[in-house]
DNA sequence: GTCGTATATATTGTCGACAATGTTTGTTTT
DNA sequence: AAAACAAACATTGTCGACAATATATACGAC
């Protein structure tokens, strides 16, 4: 399945080169979160000098995947539960808010190709039931393609360009399969009608529940894990 | 009148002073907003080297204030219509969820403290009325502290940390002086009065009404502009 | 005269070294 | 032995120079 992935855009300096590596690092927890980075260290594994070195944190700290204090250094950003419940209330007004400009601004070849992209997941759900990755990478497509068709740039630049990072960074973290993946796809399916019919206030409350929804499942998952 | 302005913490590197001092000349216009940056040209100008520039640059792209392209350089972001009803749309998503999450977390002191300031507002207000200046600066506060309120880091940082610079910018160089000053006060003690109730819904909904009158009010102001 | 190409110029990206700050270790004092 | 101070060490911040890329200029072909 093509991940339509609009945050990566070809890397042409080797601070690009060396920011998406340790980006995929850091979020599939090769560099384990809270970890202290060493910059004399890192940049001699990469081979390269520390300002490239710095550039390429700098553009993690944008994403908020690292943290930095003056004159002591910077370490991954941990991963909490409540720091999790604070990122999917905030996916919840962001993403929310771009549904409803979806109805409002997708050209009618967009919903077009949504309709056809869940036609796709039903079928290809239908065959491989329980296979949850599918799903997963076709969940992170579907929020994608809502989140470009709202066609406005400050929400695609936040959700895509930092939120999403540290999303897929706890969804791995913290080992979340996506339980419900047959009820996702029907909240999708409702989600996509809503903004076919250019509904924008049932296409935000819609979209809120369903992301208040997979916190829910996630919270819940954590607390039967703490009880084992 | 203070300003407790929360992105502000004391600048102790040469990098620090010199990101505030762009992000201040960049805000009110002292640089255009447009302008191609010329690295050494403005590491001259602040007899710096180019590298505490490119540091200072970095956090002026944190905040979308520039933008930087590999391989030809910095601008300062473009102003305009779209970009400014598209700021106010992400406002409104994100400062609505604070507002509802502020009413769930605020503690009896803080609710004291917006009610107390409001009461401030309402004096400094009836005796130099039309003076707007001191209410753009209390209108700053006030959705500072609800901000804040919400106790919710993520939201804190991208409003605060990012959003708000932008805003200020369209504020200024748009030339909005707040003519709803009254009609804003009302909105904000009911909005306050709701997160005294504890009342996260409501609150949320006033939230969103009062952003969205705010924008549609410069709407209007520039087309206006546009019609002179 | 205009378009295309090639050279020259300027700007950005990257590097290694030095300065300033934080941290650790070792010593001294109570 | 514990606390306080001092010195050695490591790390981050800043600098100036070089390499790679983009832009501007000059020249030549049609």
């Amino acid at each position: 399945m093509a991940t339509n992935n609009p945050t990566r855009l070809d890397p042409v300096t080797t601070a690009d080169k060396v920011y998406e590596q340790l980006l995929h690092d850091i979020v599939d927890g090769t560099i384990a979160s809270g970890t202290k980075i060493s910059e004399p260290e890192l940049a001699k594994r990469f081979e390269i000098s520390r300002s490239t070195l710095r550039e390429a944190l700098n553009r993690l700290e944008k994403c908020h995947l690292v943290e930095r204090k003056a004159n002591v250094g910077s370490r991954v950003v941990e991963c909490s539960i409540e720091g999790l419940i604070e990122l999917y209330i905030t996916r919840e007004a962001l993403e929310g808010m771009a549904c409803r400009q979806a109805a409002a601004n997708m050209t009618d070849a967009e919903i077009e190709s949504m309709q056809q992209m869940l036609a796709t997941h039903a079928r290809s759900q239908a065959l491989k039931d329980g296979i949850s990755y599918y799903q997963e990478e076709g969940d992170v497509d579907f929020h994608y393609k809502i989140i470009l068709g709202s066609h406005n740039q400050q929400l695609i630049n936040i959700i895509c360009g930092q939120l999403y990072h540290l999303v897929r960074m706890y969804r791995i973290q913290f080992g979340m399969k996506s339980a419900r993946a047959s009820r996702a796809f029907q909240e999708h399916s409702q989600i996509v009608q809503a903004i076919a019919d250019r509904d924008g206030e049932l296409a935000e409350l819609l979209m809120r529940r369903h992301i208040a929804a997979s916190r829910k499942n996630i919270e819940n998952k954590i607390a039967q894990k703490l009880e084992q």
